[in-house]
RNA sequence: UGCGAGGUAGAGCAGAGGUAGCUCGUCGGGCUCAUAACCCGAAGGUCAGGGGUUCGAAUCCUCUCCUCGCUACCA
């Protein structure tokens, strides 16, 4: 810790246009968050500040197709976002929003600094222009045919289809996507940040002065800085975000880039008065904990800006780490393929810890990493319940059988080495974490935390106080020696575990009934955590076993949420229909419907919209050919559960039988949704 | 295309010239206080692949393959 007499700590903003998922989680607000617990558990002076990103383009797209207001937007996402953090117990000092006046404030008075220093450039350049929806066009809102292989949906940044770069001027047919408007180019002004300026410093900076930084970082920051900076604009046309703050600037806005890492200096000012000591002294360690696709922005763009705006403090580590994918495919929030937080939150109540568990122990730290149900699952088994949550349980149950449900003395006259190493052992394991902490290797710490734990059982085993019990009068001292120290490990575990698993050493200090400042990390290792003669109170899980169905169920949530990103034109207008002629309930009898689940799908040879498909209804497996292939691929809906109209008249469809019908719902545009049961039920189960 | 990170037991990771290691899973044994828990033991690897340097290579050099990211308007 050394040369460093306060922290500050961040984690990336969320951007306010959607919830966030399980692999921010993973990338920087846990990782961040553990950070923060162990280092006021260490009584360090740190402030842990973040809030939501709520200006840029995306959002007031977003706006524009729903037709909210940005503001509404935001207002939005910043509470789900919120609360799901705070539901996940993620510390935030302060957890604030890059709309607030401090921040428009902060920010401007920043540009305004650089401006008054001579350090922008201004140029005038042609942008693409949407005049049915007045705005200036990014290249990725511009959709045309691709000059090289001819697609018809290339974008203006790139072909997805030949994968070549375009620019929108390549493009043949060019449309915006918002309107579908031909674009125009306009001329504009902008004020653009030199960078090449500043590449002695920050080769200097980061490639000299911060070896240590992790590998992925380095290399990104190494690559960015030998292939040469280039200047960039700094501010947007836009009427959503930061007015610049100069005259003669009607309708320009503030980078989202360039505003977003100052709402760090903005959120510390709203916090405190004393805002300064934590961005302008020296002696401050100011961390950044993002994700992979960060780097440039707070190793490169956002130091140069602190650099040439003067005064401030720089970043002394920047721990991105890389991505978190779902099932073996890529996060992607368009498709809806991800673990929501808040919807976890309401899956799992009272589970924060086993899910901050799993995101670090398998956090990508070196490389992507993969999160599944299953391993969710049997890490929580087998090492959270096994293990962890198992010893203190047994400590516990064995303390009230055998020592009265007491706090036993410890005997020092009949103690052995087993005794003696469980200290040793434990002031082993608080240094490794500790050095494991500092260094950003979470998962190694966590995985220490776990084998302390372990140590406990196996020192259980050897001691066997169950079968010294058979004889109690002469064994009485042995008891009691273990469970003491049973206990203190006990205690100690929770001190240990507070960064990782907040929600669970505050259950473990009530049940050895102590105080929470016991959980101080100048606490772990010694053995008088809890007092001889104290009775404590009955033992509680720790963590409970999930059993397969709900595992189940969240793999069949997350297959049955998967959505094809509707393409704009298939976005028209609603159109209401009549509701159909009254019927009688006899009528409605008359149908037989049944959840199934789809055992197999292949799709029918000559045919675009149908998909050949083999459903299981309990009593007897069904083929039926649907008219769904332009929506769902064959491996997306295997293993779906869905309602079938079971006794259809069969009907012969490209030579094939359908033997049934599944029902879909269709909105205006045509897009396709399953009508499946909200939870899995038996294959065969009715439905009326 | 270029650059960066990564590829080690079924899974997740550690090791950076000297006998390939840890956790989970699997198999066998022990134990019975405990949530079918715990403890002990075993099996399981051409260290992505080829070529080279070296007495010796997972580790250094070189080429190839695969995954992911960045390539400057995806916040």
């Amino acid at each position: 810790m050394g040369k460093f007499n306060r922290y500050l700590i961040t984690a990336a903003l969320p951007y306010a246009n959607g919830p966030v998922h399980i692999g921010h989680l993973a990338g920087c607000y846990i990782p961040a968050d553990i950070y923060v617990r162990y280092l006021r558990a260490k009584k360090a002076d740190v402030k842990f500040v973040g809030g939501t990103d709520e200006h840029g383009v995306p959002i007031t797209i977003k706006a524009m197709k729903e037709g909210v207001t940005p503001q509404d937007i935001v207002d939005k996402y910043h509470k789900i976002i919120y609360d799901s953090f705070t539901d996940m117990g993620i510390s935030f000092d302060i957890f604030s929003r890059t709309t607030k006046q401090v921040h428009h404030e902060t920010s401007a008075a920043f540009f305004k600094t650089m401006y008054d220093k001579g350090l922008f450039e201004e140029k005038v350049t042609e942008q693409f222009y949407d005049e049915t929806a007045g705005v200036f066009l990014a290249d990725r809102y511009i959709t045309g045919t691709c000059p090289k292989c001819g697609n018809p949906n290339a974008y203006g940044d790139q072909c997805e289809k030949c994968g070549s770069s375009l620019s929108p001027d390549e493009l043949i047919n060019p449309r915006s996507t918002l309107s579908n408007a031909v674009p125009v180019k306009r001329q504009t002004k902008h004020w653009y940040m030199p960078l090449q300026n500043y590449e002695p410093f920050l080769k200097e900076w980061i490639l000299e002065g911060h070896k240590e930084w992790k590998n992925n970082v380095y290399g990104q920051c190494k690559s960015w800085l030998d292939s040469g900076l280039q200047s960039r604009a700094m501010t947007r046309d836009s009427n959503w975000g930061i007015k610049v703050p100069l005259p003669d600037a009607e309708g320009k806005v503030l980078y989202v880039w360039f505003d977003a890492p100052i709402g760090y200096i903005s959120a510390t000012k709203e916090l405190t008065e004393n805002w300064a000591d934590y961005w302008c002294k020296e002696d401050t360690k100011l961390v950044h904990f993002i994700g992979k696709d960060n780097i440039v922005f707070h190793c490169i763009i956002f130091p140069a800006m602190l650099k040439a705006h003067g005064g401030f403090v720089l970043p002394e580590n920047v721990p991105a780490n890389e991505f978190l994918n779902i099932e073996g495919d890529k996060v992607s929030t368009s498709r809806n393929w991800a673990v929501w937080v808040h919807d976890y939150v309401k899956d799992f109540p009272d589970q924060q810890d086993v899910l901050r568990y799993v995101l670090t122990s398998t956090a990508p730290e070196t490389k992507d990493n993969d999160f599944t149900w299953k391993d969710f699952q049997q890490r929580n088994n087998s090492e959270l319940v096994d293990i962890f949550s198992n010893f203190v349980h047994r400590t516990m149950v064995l303390m009230h059988k055998l020592c009265g449900g007491k706090v036993p003395a410890f005997h020092p006259e009949v103690k052995d080495e087993k005794d003696d190493a469980v200290l040793t052992n434990l002031l082993a394991s608080k240094q490794k974490i500790e050095d494991s902490i500092e260094n950003f290797r979470l998962r190694e710490a966590l995985a220490e935390v776990i084998e302390v734990s372990r140590q406990g059982n196996r020192y259980l085993q050897e001691k066997e106080p169950w079968i010294l019990a058979k004889n109690a009068e002469e064994n009485q001292k042995l008891i009691d020696n273990c469970l003491h120290l049973c206990l203190q490990l006990t205690a100690n575990l929770a001190i240990l575990a507070n960064p990782f698993l907040p929600f669970t050493a505050k259950k473990i200090c009530h049940m050895l009934k102590v105080v929470d400042r016991m959980l101080e990390w100048e606490n772990a290792g010694s053995l008088k955590l809890v007092s001889v003669g104290y009775s404590l109170r009955p033992p509680e899980y720790l963590f409970t076993k999930i059993d397969d169905v709900k595992i189940q169920e969240q793999i069949d949530k997350l297959h049955a949420g998967l959505v094809k990103p509707v393409t704009p034109a298939e976005a028209a207008a609603p159109e209401a229909k009549e509701v159909k002629e009254e019927i009688q309930f006899e009528d409605f009898a008359k149908l037989d419907l049944r959840v199934g689940t789809i055992l197999e799908a292949e799709k029918v040879p000559k045919a675009d919209k149908l998909l050949k498909l083999l459903v299981d209804i309990g009593t007897e497996k069904r083929t039926v050919v649907s008219g769904i292939a332009a929506h769902f691929a064959p491996e997306e809906v295997v293993g779906k559960q869905v309602t079938l109209v079971a006794n259809l008249a069969p009907r012969k469809m490209r030579g094939i039988e359908s033997q049934g019908m599944i029902l879909m719902a269709e909105n205006a545009a045509g897009k396709l949704v399953f009508v499946n049961p909200d939870a899995a039920v038996d294959a065969g189960s009715e439905v009326r």
